[in-house]
DNA sequence: TTCATTTCTTACCATACATCAATGTACCAA
DNA sequence: TTGGTACATTGATGTATGGTAAGAAATGAA
């Protein structure tokens, strides 16, 4: 089968039978990308939602200072895009990288017209897919706003326990927002309190 | 007429015809609260979108240590809700008061719903809206991940030239995440630097 | 007006985090 | 094995922002 944790996803999460799913994906392609390659630049209009069937990806910005800000990270059975620039079609602030190599199916606004069209249960699924981004974002402001960094980090990890060990840890730095050598320390601190991820 | 701005809002923005605008507000209800009055307060669920016809309000968390973190301000003609309470029918997370005394128009999912059957282009006015909601949040994660106090500072009285003299000062420090005495010194310097906001 | 309350400013010191530079460690390639 | 590259740690020091406390200024109520 063709997409296989695609396919999962489309029928559990989404609501999609068997039959629209080979209906769907006739259209449907992927692309697989080695370590450090690129999805998406900076400039660029964004043309998909990446659905990563294996690996891991990244988002983030640069500011005029040279320094990249991690946006989001996106491993097996997450979507990964930038909404903005696929919606307003706008020339997009990010970069899209591989962490590792990985494998994305291409989901472009005629597969999600579709399988709207065909599926109520799907359109709900995508609709509730963009609340639950809101409400993410709104989660993070929130935790930038007060938190210290030892408390967003504690938050990463107990969020995301399977990325802790996937991704390099100045990567994680730089999605909580602190250098490297931050990181490292407040990580020493929370050894020294006997703390251990897991 | 009923509304003014809210009427002039769905005309002009969501291009509601004055015909299905009336059919529409029949049962449409507002509210005004004083000052320091709650629309919202955490726990409770979130049962409507407020647009606001007049004055100002705020949303807000409180951290564990008693610190208000300021997540958005709405003044005339914008919405404010907790769109994650309302669509999950989740508690919420957050208090929404109004800075000034203020009148909303009580929007509910009936009104979403009817307005998104009569309108098609309400339907795409009110997904947009979702897509604004989250590319407004990206930016602000970004500039939390990177700038200055001061850089925030000088692109929110960019973006919200009105609000800067509306909203008290310390109010806008902790939507900036930062303290009322660090706003301030922020400030001092740049009007050393001959710098006046607008 | 007067008094009280809230907001803003300022000065001093404290602290979290950044920066810089050196060293350590793991992994990969030749 | 060797060396190279990328990543992580550590120490010394710098800087932005926080905390505290006091007073000034604005606001509001009586």
């Amino acid at each position: 089968m063709k997409f296989e944790n695609f396919a999962t996803y489309l029928k559990e999460k989404a609501g999609i039978t068997e039959e629209q799913y080979h209906q769907l994906t006739e259209v449907l392609r992927s692309k697989t990308v080695d370590k450090g390659q690129f999805l998406l630049k900076k400039g660029e209009v964004c043309q998909h939602s990446f659905f990563v069937e294996k690996g891991l990806l990244r988002s983030y910005s640069i500011s005029d200072i040279g320094k990249e800000h991690i946006i989001q990270f996106a491993s097996e059975n997450w979507f990964m895009s930038d909404r903005s620039s696929a919606y307003f079609n706008e020339p997009s602030d990010f970069f899209i990288d591989a962490i590792e190599e990985t494998t994305v199916v291409l989901i472009d606004q005629n597969f999600i017209k579709l399988a709207s069209e065909i599926s109520s249960s799907f359109r709900e699924y995508n609709e509730k897919l963009l609340q639950n981004h809101i409400r993410h974002l709104q989660k993070r402001v929130n935790l930038l706003l007060g938190a210290s960094a030892e408390i967003r980090y504690l938050n990463f990890i107990k969020l995301y326990p399977d990325l802790t060990f996937r991704v390099p840890q100045w990567m994680i730095a730089s999605y909580l927002g602190i250098t490297p050598e931050s990181l490292s320390r407040v990580r020493k601190e929370l050894a020294k309190r006997h703390f251990k991820p897991q």
